[in-house]
RNA sequence: GCCUCGGUAGCUCAGUUGGAUAGAGCAACUGCCUUCUAAGCAGUAGGUCAUGGGUUCGAAUCCCGUCCGGGGUACCA
């Protein structure tokens, strides 16, 4: 049992017997004792002064004798104003560190058969445009939030829906056709998914060229920007496209392989995958489709020009367009699609779509169409809605080259990790084929620790002139402390001082800060189902960075390998590896890997 | 205009269901490597928690107003 559980249930019978009263929900309020004061658990004692109709101390005095006395594991109390400070004694946390470390489930919880199965969204890139640093906490989060609701237990299949059809990639198409002609991955060297985006940037620079020369004949800004032959070209193109114009098929095709390859090696080194992709082009029909049917069945209407609505009005939204007046499907058009797919192939107990908070109004449409069109689980989807990741000049802006690319980014990290490595000289040791690995995880944990340690719904600030730190509050430094953690235990084996399968003679006392390292330990099966609760991977992270900040300090004050006293060396030496393990597996809900030595 | 999210140290961020003296990191300054990895540890300095009211034993946290900023707002995705 948690400290917590144990106190909170000496506390309930605590009032029943001193005040008769049933303690609701709230009333009792337990918090871990800060750091200054003496004690492990806190009670506040304000909400019982009614009932006890005594000071705050009096108060929390009684109740402290009566717990000191009924709970065995409580080794002293101390009162402050209206805070009692509950202490437990060692045993019972020497006991909670045996069970970290034989506890082969320590936090992370097995998926039974039973388990509800959670379908998780995330990525769903245009394949007009390579990804960028928006799309890395995307894909960072997605795949992180997956992680963690694995580990409170749940079935989870990953999912990305590629957004491969639409006006978009036809820009990029005509722009390979009119100018970029002959051009290939292999011929330019350039990996597939920026030779597009080069030709998406190609074509809007022609495209704005055209507008501003019709802008000139004297046509308004949206004439212009309908009539640029550019464009009409482009919506030639779509058309052709969804008629199933074999040439145009065909280049679709190709271009398309293109991008995926290089969205391939970008996912690849960001460590996210997926256990099912669906494609815009296989679910547009189906979601329209549904509007037809929905039309058909009175759940929507027609305006006279053709067009397809709902009428949201009575859940508070707005009238929303479903279908152009040219029959051609909207976004949300091809989101309903991809839904009726998705719950058809797999049965889904809870679906969870990543997108920026851009689209929360967008979300909340779908769920009400989804809801309308007669699916059971439409009201039950649940946007993760994320920040913006901004720039200190603003918004990302693809057409505008106002982006972080992701590979660029991605290697410029690891060239600083690289640099930052040799100018410490600690592979020196290695080949540099194991410290090339090194540098790639030092730099993706960094990458990704900076990301995933804020909170997700806010925005974030990122500055390309400024690199991402590896001190400090950083994935690094919470590599590093795991790396040092497995020097010390490999010298430890070196020197044939490994701790017995069972700790059966441990120290009378522990030390401040032994304590503070073992308490933290102990905390991490609750962050994770809080983190599985809120879906927030930022309290992994977190709780990572205290737990190594911890056992840092115990580190530079305590002497492990070095101590005599053989059963205070064999618990250090203990809860190290503990340490070793708790930071492994917290991080790798972050989807960040830990070397063993930097 | 309307809807919505946000504003905490110079910068980037934490801050649990309202609790004790609001915390980290970076940047600045000071110490600590003959002893288990100094990508570390310790310290100094830095705050009107945007702002004005309210609720109460207690407010960064809840409510209302104001200011500032982001996003959305019917044929982009």
């Amino acid at each position: 049992m948690t400290i917590e559980q144990i106190v909170f249930s000496a506390v309930t019978d605590v009032l029943k017997t001193l005040y008769d009263i049933d303690a609701e929900k709230g009333l009792i309020q337990l918090q871990n004792t800060r750091k200054d004061f003496k004690g492990d658990i806190t009670l506040v004692v304000f909400p019982f002064l009614k009932y006890s109709k005594k000071s705050p101390e009096d108060t929390a005095f009684e109740i402290g004798t009566i717990i000191r006395k009924n709970v065995k594991e409580v080794e002293s109390f101390n009162v402050v104003k209206g805070f009692l400070n509950i202490e437990f004694e060692n045993g019972y946390w020497i006991k909670e560190l045996e069970n970290a470390r034989q506890n082969t489930h320590f936090g992370i919880s097995a998926t039974n058969k039973n388990a509800e199965l959670v379908m998780v969204e995330y990525s769903s890139p245009n394949t007009n445009k390579p990804l960028h640093l928006g799309h890395i906490r995307n894909n960072l989060l997605g795949f992180s939030l997956s992680e963690i609701l694995k580990a409170n237990g749940y079935k989870v299949v990953k999912t990305n829906i590629v957004n491969d059809r639409g006006i978009h990639i036809c820009k990029s198409m005509l722009a390979w056709l009119k100018w970029g002609k002959g051009q290939t991955p292999e011929n330019t060297g350039k990996k597939g998914d920026h030779l597009l985006g080069e030709l998406y940037v190609e074509f809007d620079r022609h495209y704005k060229q055209e507008i501003a020369g019709l802008l000139e004949k004297g046509l308004s800004q949206k004439e212009a920007e309908e009539q640029a032959p550019s464009i009409l070209e482009a919506r030639d193109l779509l058309r052709k496209w969804e008629s199933g114009d074999i040439e145009v098929v065909e280049l679709w095709k190709t271009m398309n392989g293109w991008v995926y390859n290089g969205f391939d090696i970008t996912y690849r080194r960001l460590g996210v995958d997926f256990d099912k992709i669906y494609y815009e082009s296989d679910t547009y029909l189906v979601g329209k489709d549904e509007v037809l049917r929905g039309l058909q069945e009175g759940i929507f209407y027609e305006k006279d020009d053709g067009s397809v609505w709902a009428d949201l009005t009575s859940e508070g939204l707005d009238h929303k367009l479903l279908l152009r007046s040219d029959g051609t499907s909207v976004y949300i058009t091809q989101d309903i699609g991809t839904a009726k797919l998705r719950f058809h192939d797999y049965s889904i107990n809870k679906m969870i779509y990543v997108v920026g908070n851009e689209q929360n109004y967008h979300f909340q449409v779908l769920a009400a169409l989804l809801d309308k069109l007669g699916y059971k689980w439409g009201k039950g989807l649940y946007h993760f809605s994320y920040g913006m990741v901004e720039l200190p000049t603003g918004k990302m802006k693809s057409r505008e080259g106002t982006v972080v690319d992701a590979d660029d980014l991605m290697e410029g990290m690891v060239k600083v990790a690289r640099d930052m490595a040799k100018e410490l000289g600690k592979l020196d040791s290695l080949t540099e084929e194991e410290a090339k690995k090194i540098y790639e995880i030092i730099a993706l944990g960094a990458l990704k620790y900076y990301i995933l340690k804020v909170d997700p719904k806010k925005n974030m600030m990122f500055n390309p002139e400024e690199s991402i730190d590896f001190n400090g509050n950083t994935g690094p430094f919470i590599q590093y402390t795991h790396a040092r953690i497995q020097s010390v235990l490999r010298k430890s084996a070196e020197k044939k001082l490994a701790v017995d399968k069972n700790l059966t003679n441990y120290p009378e006392k522990l030390s401040f800060k032994e304590k503070e390292l073992i308490k933290r330990i102990v905390q991490f099966p609750e962050v994770v189902k809080e983190a599985g609760g809120n879906y927030s991977p930022a309290f992994i992270a977190n709780y990572c960075y205290e737990l190594a900040k911890e056992f840092n300090q115990f580190y530079h004050d305590h002497p492990i390998i070095g101590e005599n006293d053989k059963s205070v060396r064999e618990l250090r030496l203990l809860m190290s590896a503990v340490v070793g393990k708790v930071i492994k597996d917290g991080m790798s809900l972050l989807g960040i890997e830990v070397p063993d030595r930097m």
